[in-house]
DNA sequence: AGCAGGACCTGATGGC
DNA sequence: TGCCATCAGGTCCTGC
């Protein structure tokens, strides 16, 4: 699943190869994730703009182009972008293809057709419900304990369902949300505003350590993930707890269990998580 | 308002 | 072997 740590792995790869990029032609295969033009209109519309930036909120991954408007991707569990210098391989899942005037490559692909791709206008973000509400980025300066103390204050949610809440901080997803709690060594059932002070701003420190570990592995693969080159990460090699029902806790030794919090598949250590 | 749970989608998996 | 049910999860939507 594409979080945080996996969409900053593929801006940075796209970073690198689509600067000065213009779009010559859009293949479209299958026109379902296209917002919220028709798949033909945002076709048109692209031909000859040429890519100046690229960005992320949260899992949006952004493509600013020339004439102010964006083009912004989510890839929700099992979107892929990959880049190819000529010929694009691409499967039964592969929806869109971006060709480039020098001969390159974008194919989108999604085994599960839930990613979305907008094409914004300028200042457009507002056009996406998801994208203009979205929290703080955990990794900026805006992210800070007086704000995660704030957002945990009086919630009756679980702490696993606070941090999953795009609006509150953006950016995690399960597996994240999982390990940080193992790493902050707290319950992801516990009500977030039970959490005392210390147990806060561990929580705090946890967020920001574990997504700059994971961005410096080059994300997760559980499964579907791959970065903008094909290649899968290699976090999952440091998961602590996601996944990992019936090993053994690497703090302390006890048998790491299976719940169901906020609705997911939530992974713990019933000894040293409290 | 805040919160919980279902819908969306398809491939992998497990039971019989 | 084949068929069917279940599960995976990010976000939006509905309803309590």
């Amino acid at each position: 699943m594409p979080e945080l740590p996996e969409v900053e792995t593929i801006r940075r790869d796209l970073d690198a190869v689509l600067l000065e990029q213009i779009f010559s032609r859009v293949e479209i295969i299958y026109p379902g994730p296209v917002r919220p033009l028709s798949a033909e209109q945002f076709a048109e519309k692209l031909a000859g703009k040429k890519i100046i930036s690229t960005g992320r909120r949260g899992k949006y991954l952004l493509l600013n182009l020339d004439d102010g408007s964006v083009i912004a991707f989510h890839l929700r569990m099992t979107g892929r972008l990959v880049f190819a210098r000529q010929e694009c391989a691409r499967d039964k899942h592969t929806h869109l293809v971006f060709h480039f005037a020098d001969g390159s490559c974008l194919t989108f692909s999604d085994v599960r057709k839930f990613g979305t791709i907008w094409l914004l206008s300028t200042g457009g973000a507002d056009q996406i419900p998801g994208l203009s509400a979205l929290g703080p980025e955990p990794l900026s300066g805006d992210f800070h304990f007086p704000y995660l103390d704030r957002a945990l204050e009086k919630r009756a949610v679980s702490v696993k369902a606070l941090l999953l809440d795009q609006r509150v901080v953006a950016g995690l997803g399960n597996i994240y949300a999982d390990e940080v709690l193992h790493r902050a060594c707290i319950r992801p059932e516990r009500k977030a505003r039970s959490l005392g002070r210390e147990e806060r701003i561990v929580l705090f420190l946890a967020i920001r350590e574990v997504l700059e570990e994971a961005i410096s592995c080059r994300g997760t693969t559980v499964s579907d993930y791959r970065d903008a080159s094909g290649s899968s990460g290699m976090f999952q090699e440091r998961l602590r707890v996601y996944g990992r029902r019936g090993e053994l806790c690497s703090r302390c030794g006890e048998v790491i269990c299976r719940s169901c919090v906020a609705g997911r598949g939530t992974y713990y250590c019933p000894r040293c998580q409290k």
